[in-house]
DNA sequence: AATTCGTATGCATAATTATGCATATAATCA
DNA sequence: TGATTATATGCATAATTATGCATACGAATT
């Protein structure tokens, strides 16, 4: 433990959990699991960067609590456990920010199962030929 | 300039900001500010981190565009530039710093003329004899 | 101009954080 | 069981940040 001026504890702990926002590609993390559940293959497809370097940058916000994961499967889903951070980044894009057309991500799909699910989800049957249901 | 995916352009922005606030000490002397103008003797006063450290603190956020300085005699006063940083700190701490008693600085008196002014500054004329005005 | 007071800078060093990459692990499938 | 897919870890190194301290600087006072 450093050495710190007893009154600064709290101010200690905030400190400590604005260092794991604190960074580009977390921030980035962050907003797209604030669209939801997304498995690291998405966040690879949506970012660009290698994999481990994001399941790096995934183990420092899970290990703050701010999100959690759940396998399913082959794919491991991240989840925003602390959804109030979503509170504190819009705070900060409020004045941060302000020309860039809040840039970030068109939709990508990946390999896992929710973008590629083993059959189509949107009804099929529409131009089946009569008759040919089995 | 590093290697930056370009579309996480505005959250390195954000991700800088962060950094100048992710810091104990920098956020107290902003919780400080929030409540005025001060001066370096009374952050030193309040934080007890010698007078150098503390210039340096200040220095980065001065350069942060956060605070700005202004020198009235031998003293430099202090301003929050940004008042929206409050409001994000505010909202930090309300999911932070959920037990402590959002611990801070009972107020400390400095040396400078705010704090000892010269004379006293509430009205003096009150026991004057009468007939003593002028 | 010398001194004093309040504040800022420069610099060296200790710590911490960021990144890249090789490799380990877990679940699945053939 | 062996191969394959998705993800996690370990570790080495590069960068950045944090701190402590000596000292410089500007304004006011003598």
């Amino acid at each position: 433990m450093k050495k710190l001026k007893a009154a600064l504890k709290a101010q200690t702990a905030q400190a400590d959990f604005l260092k794991l926002l604190a960074h580009p590609v977390r921030i980035a993390i962050l907003q797209i699991l604030s669209e939801g559940e997304a498995c690291v293959c998405h966040l690879e497809a949506f970012l660009g960067y290698p994999q481990p370097y994001l399941s790096q940058q995934l183990a420092v916000l899970r290990s703050g609590g701010i999100i959690s994961d759940r396998r399913d499967g082959w794919n491991v889903y991240y989840t925003l456990q602390q959804p109030h951070v979503i509170n504190l980044l819009n705070t900060l894009s409020a004045f941060i920010t302000p020309s860039l057309e809040d840039g970030l991500l068109q939709k990508v799909s990946c390999s896992c199962p929710k973008c590629n699910p083993p059959f189509p989800q949107i009804a099929i049957t529409q131009n089946l030929p009569l008759g040919a249901e089995e």
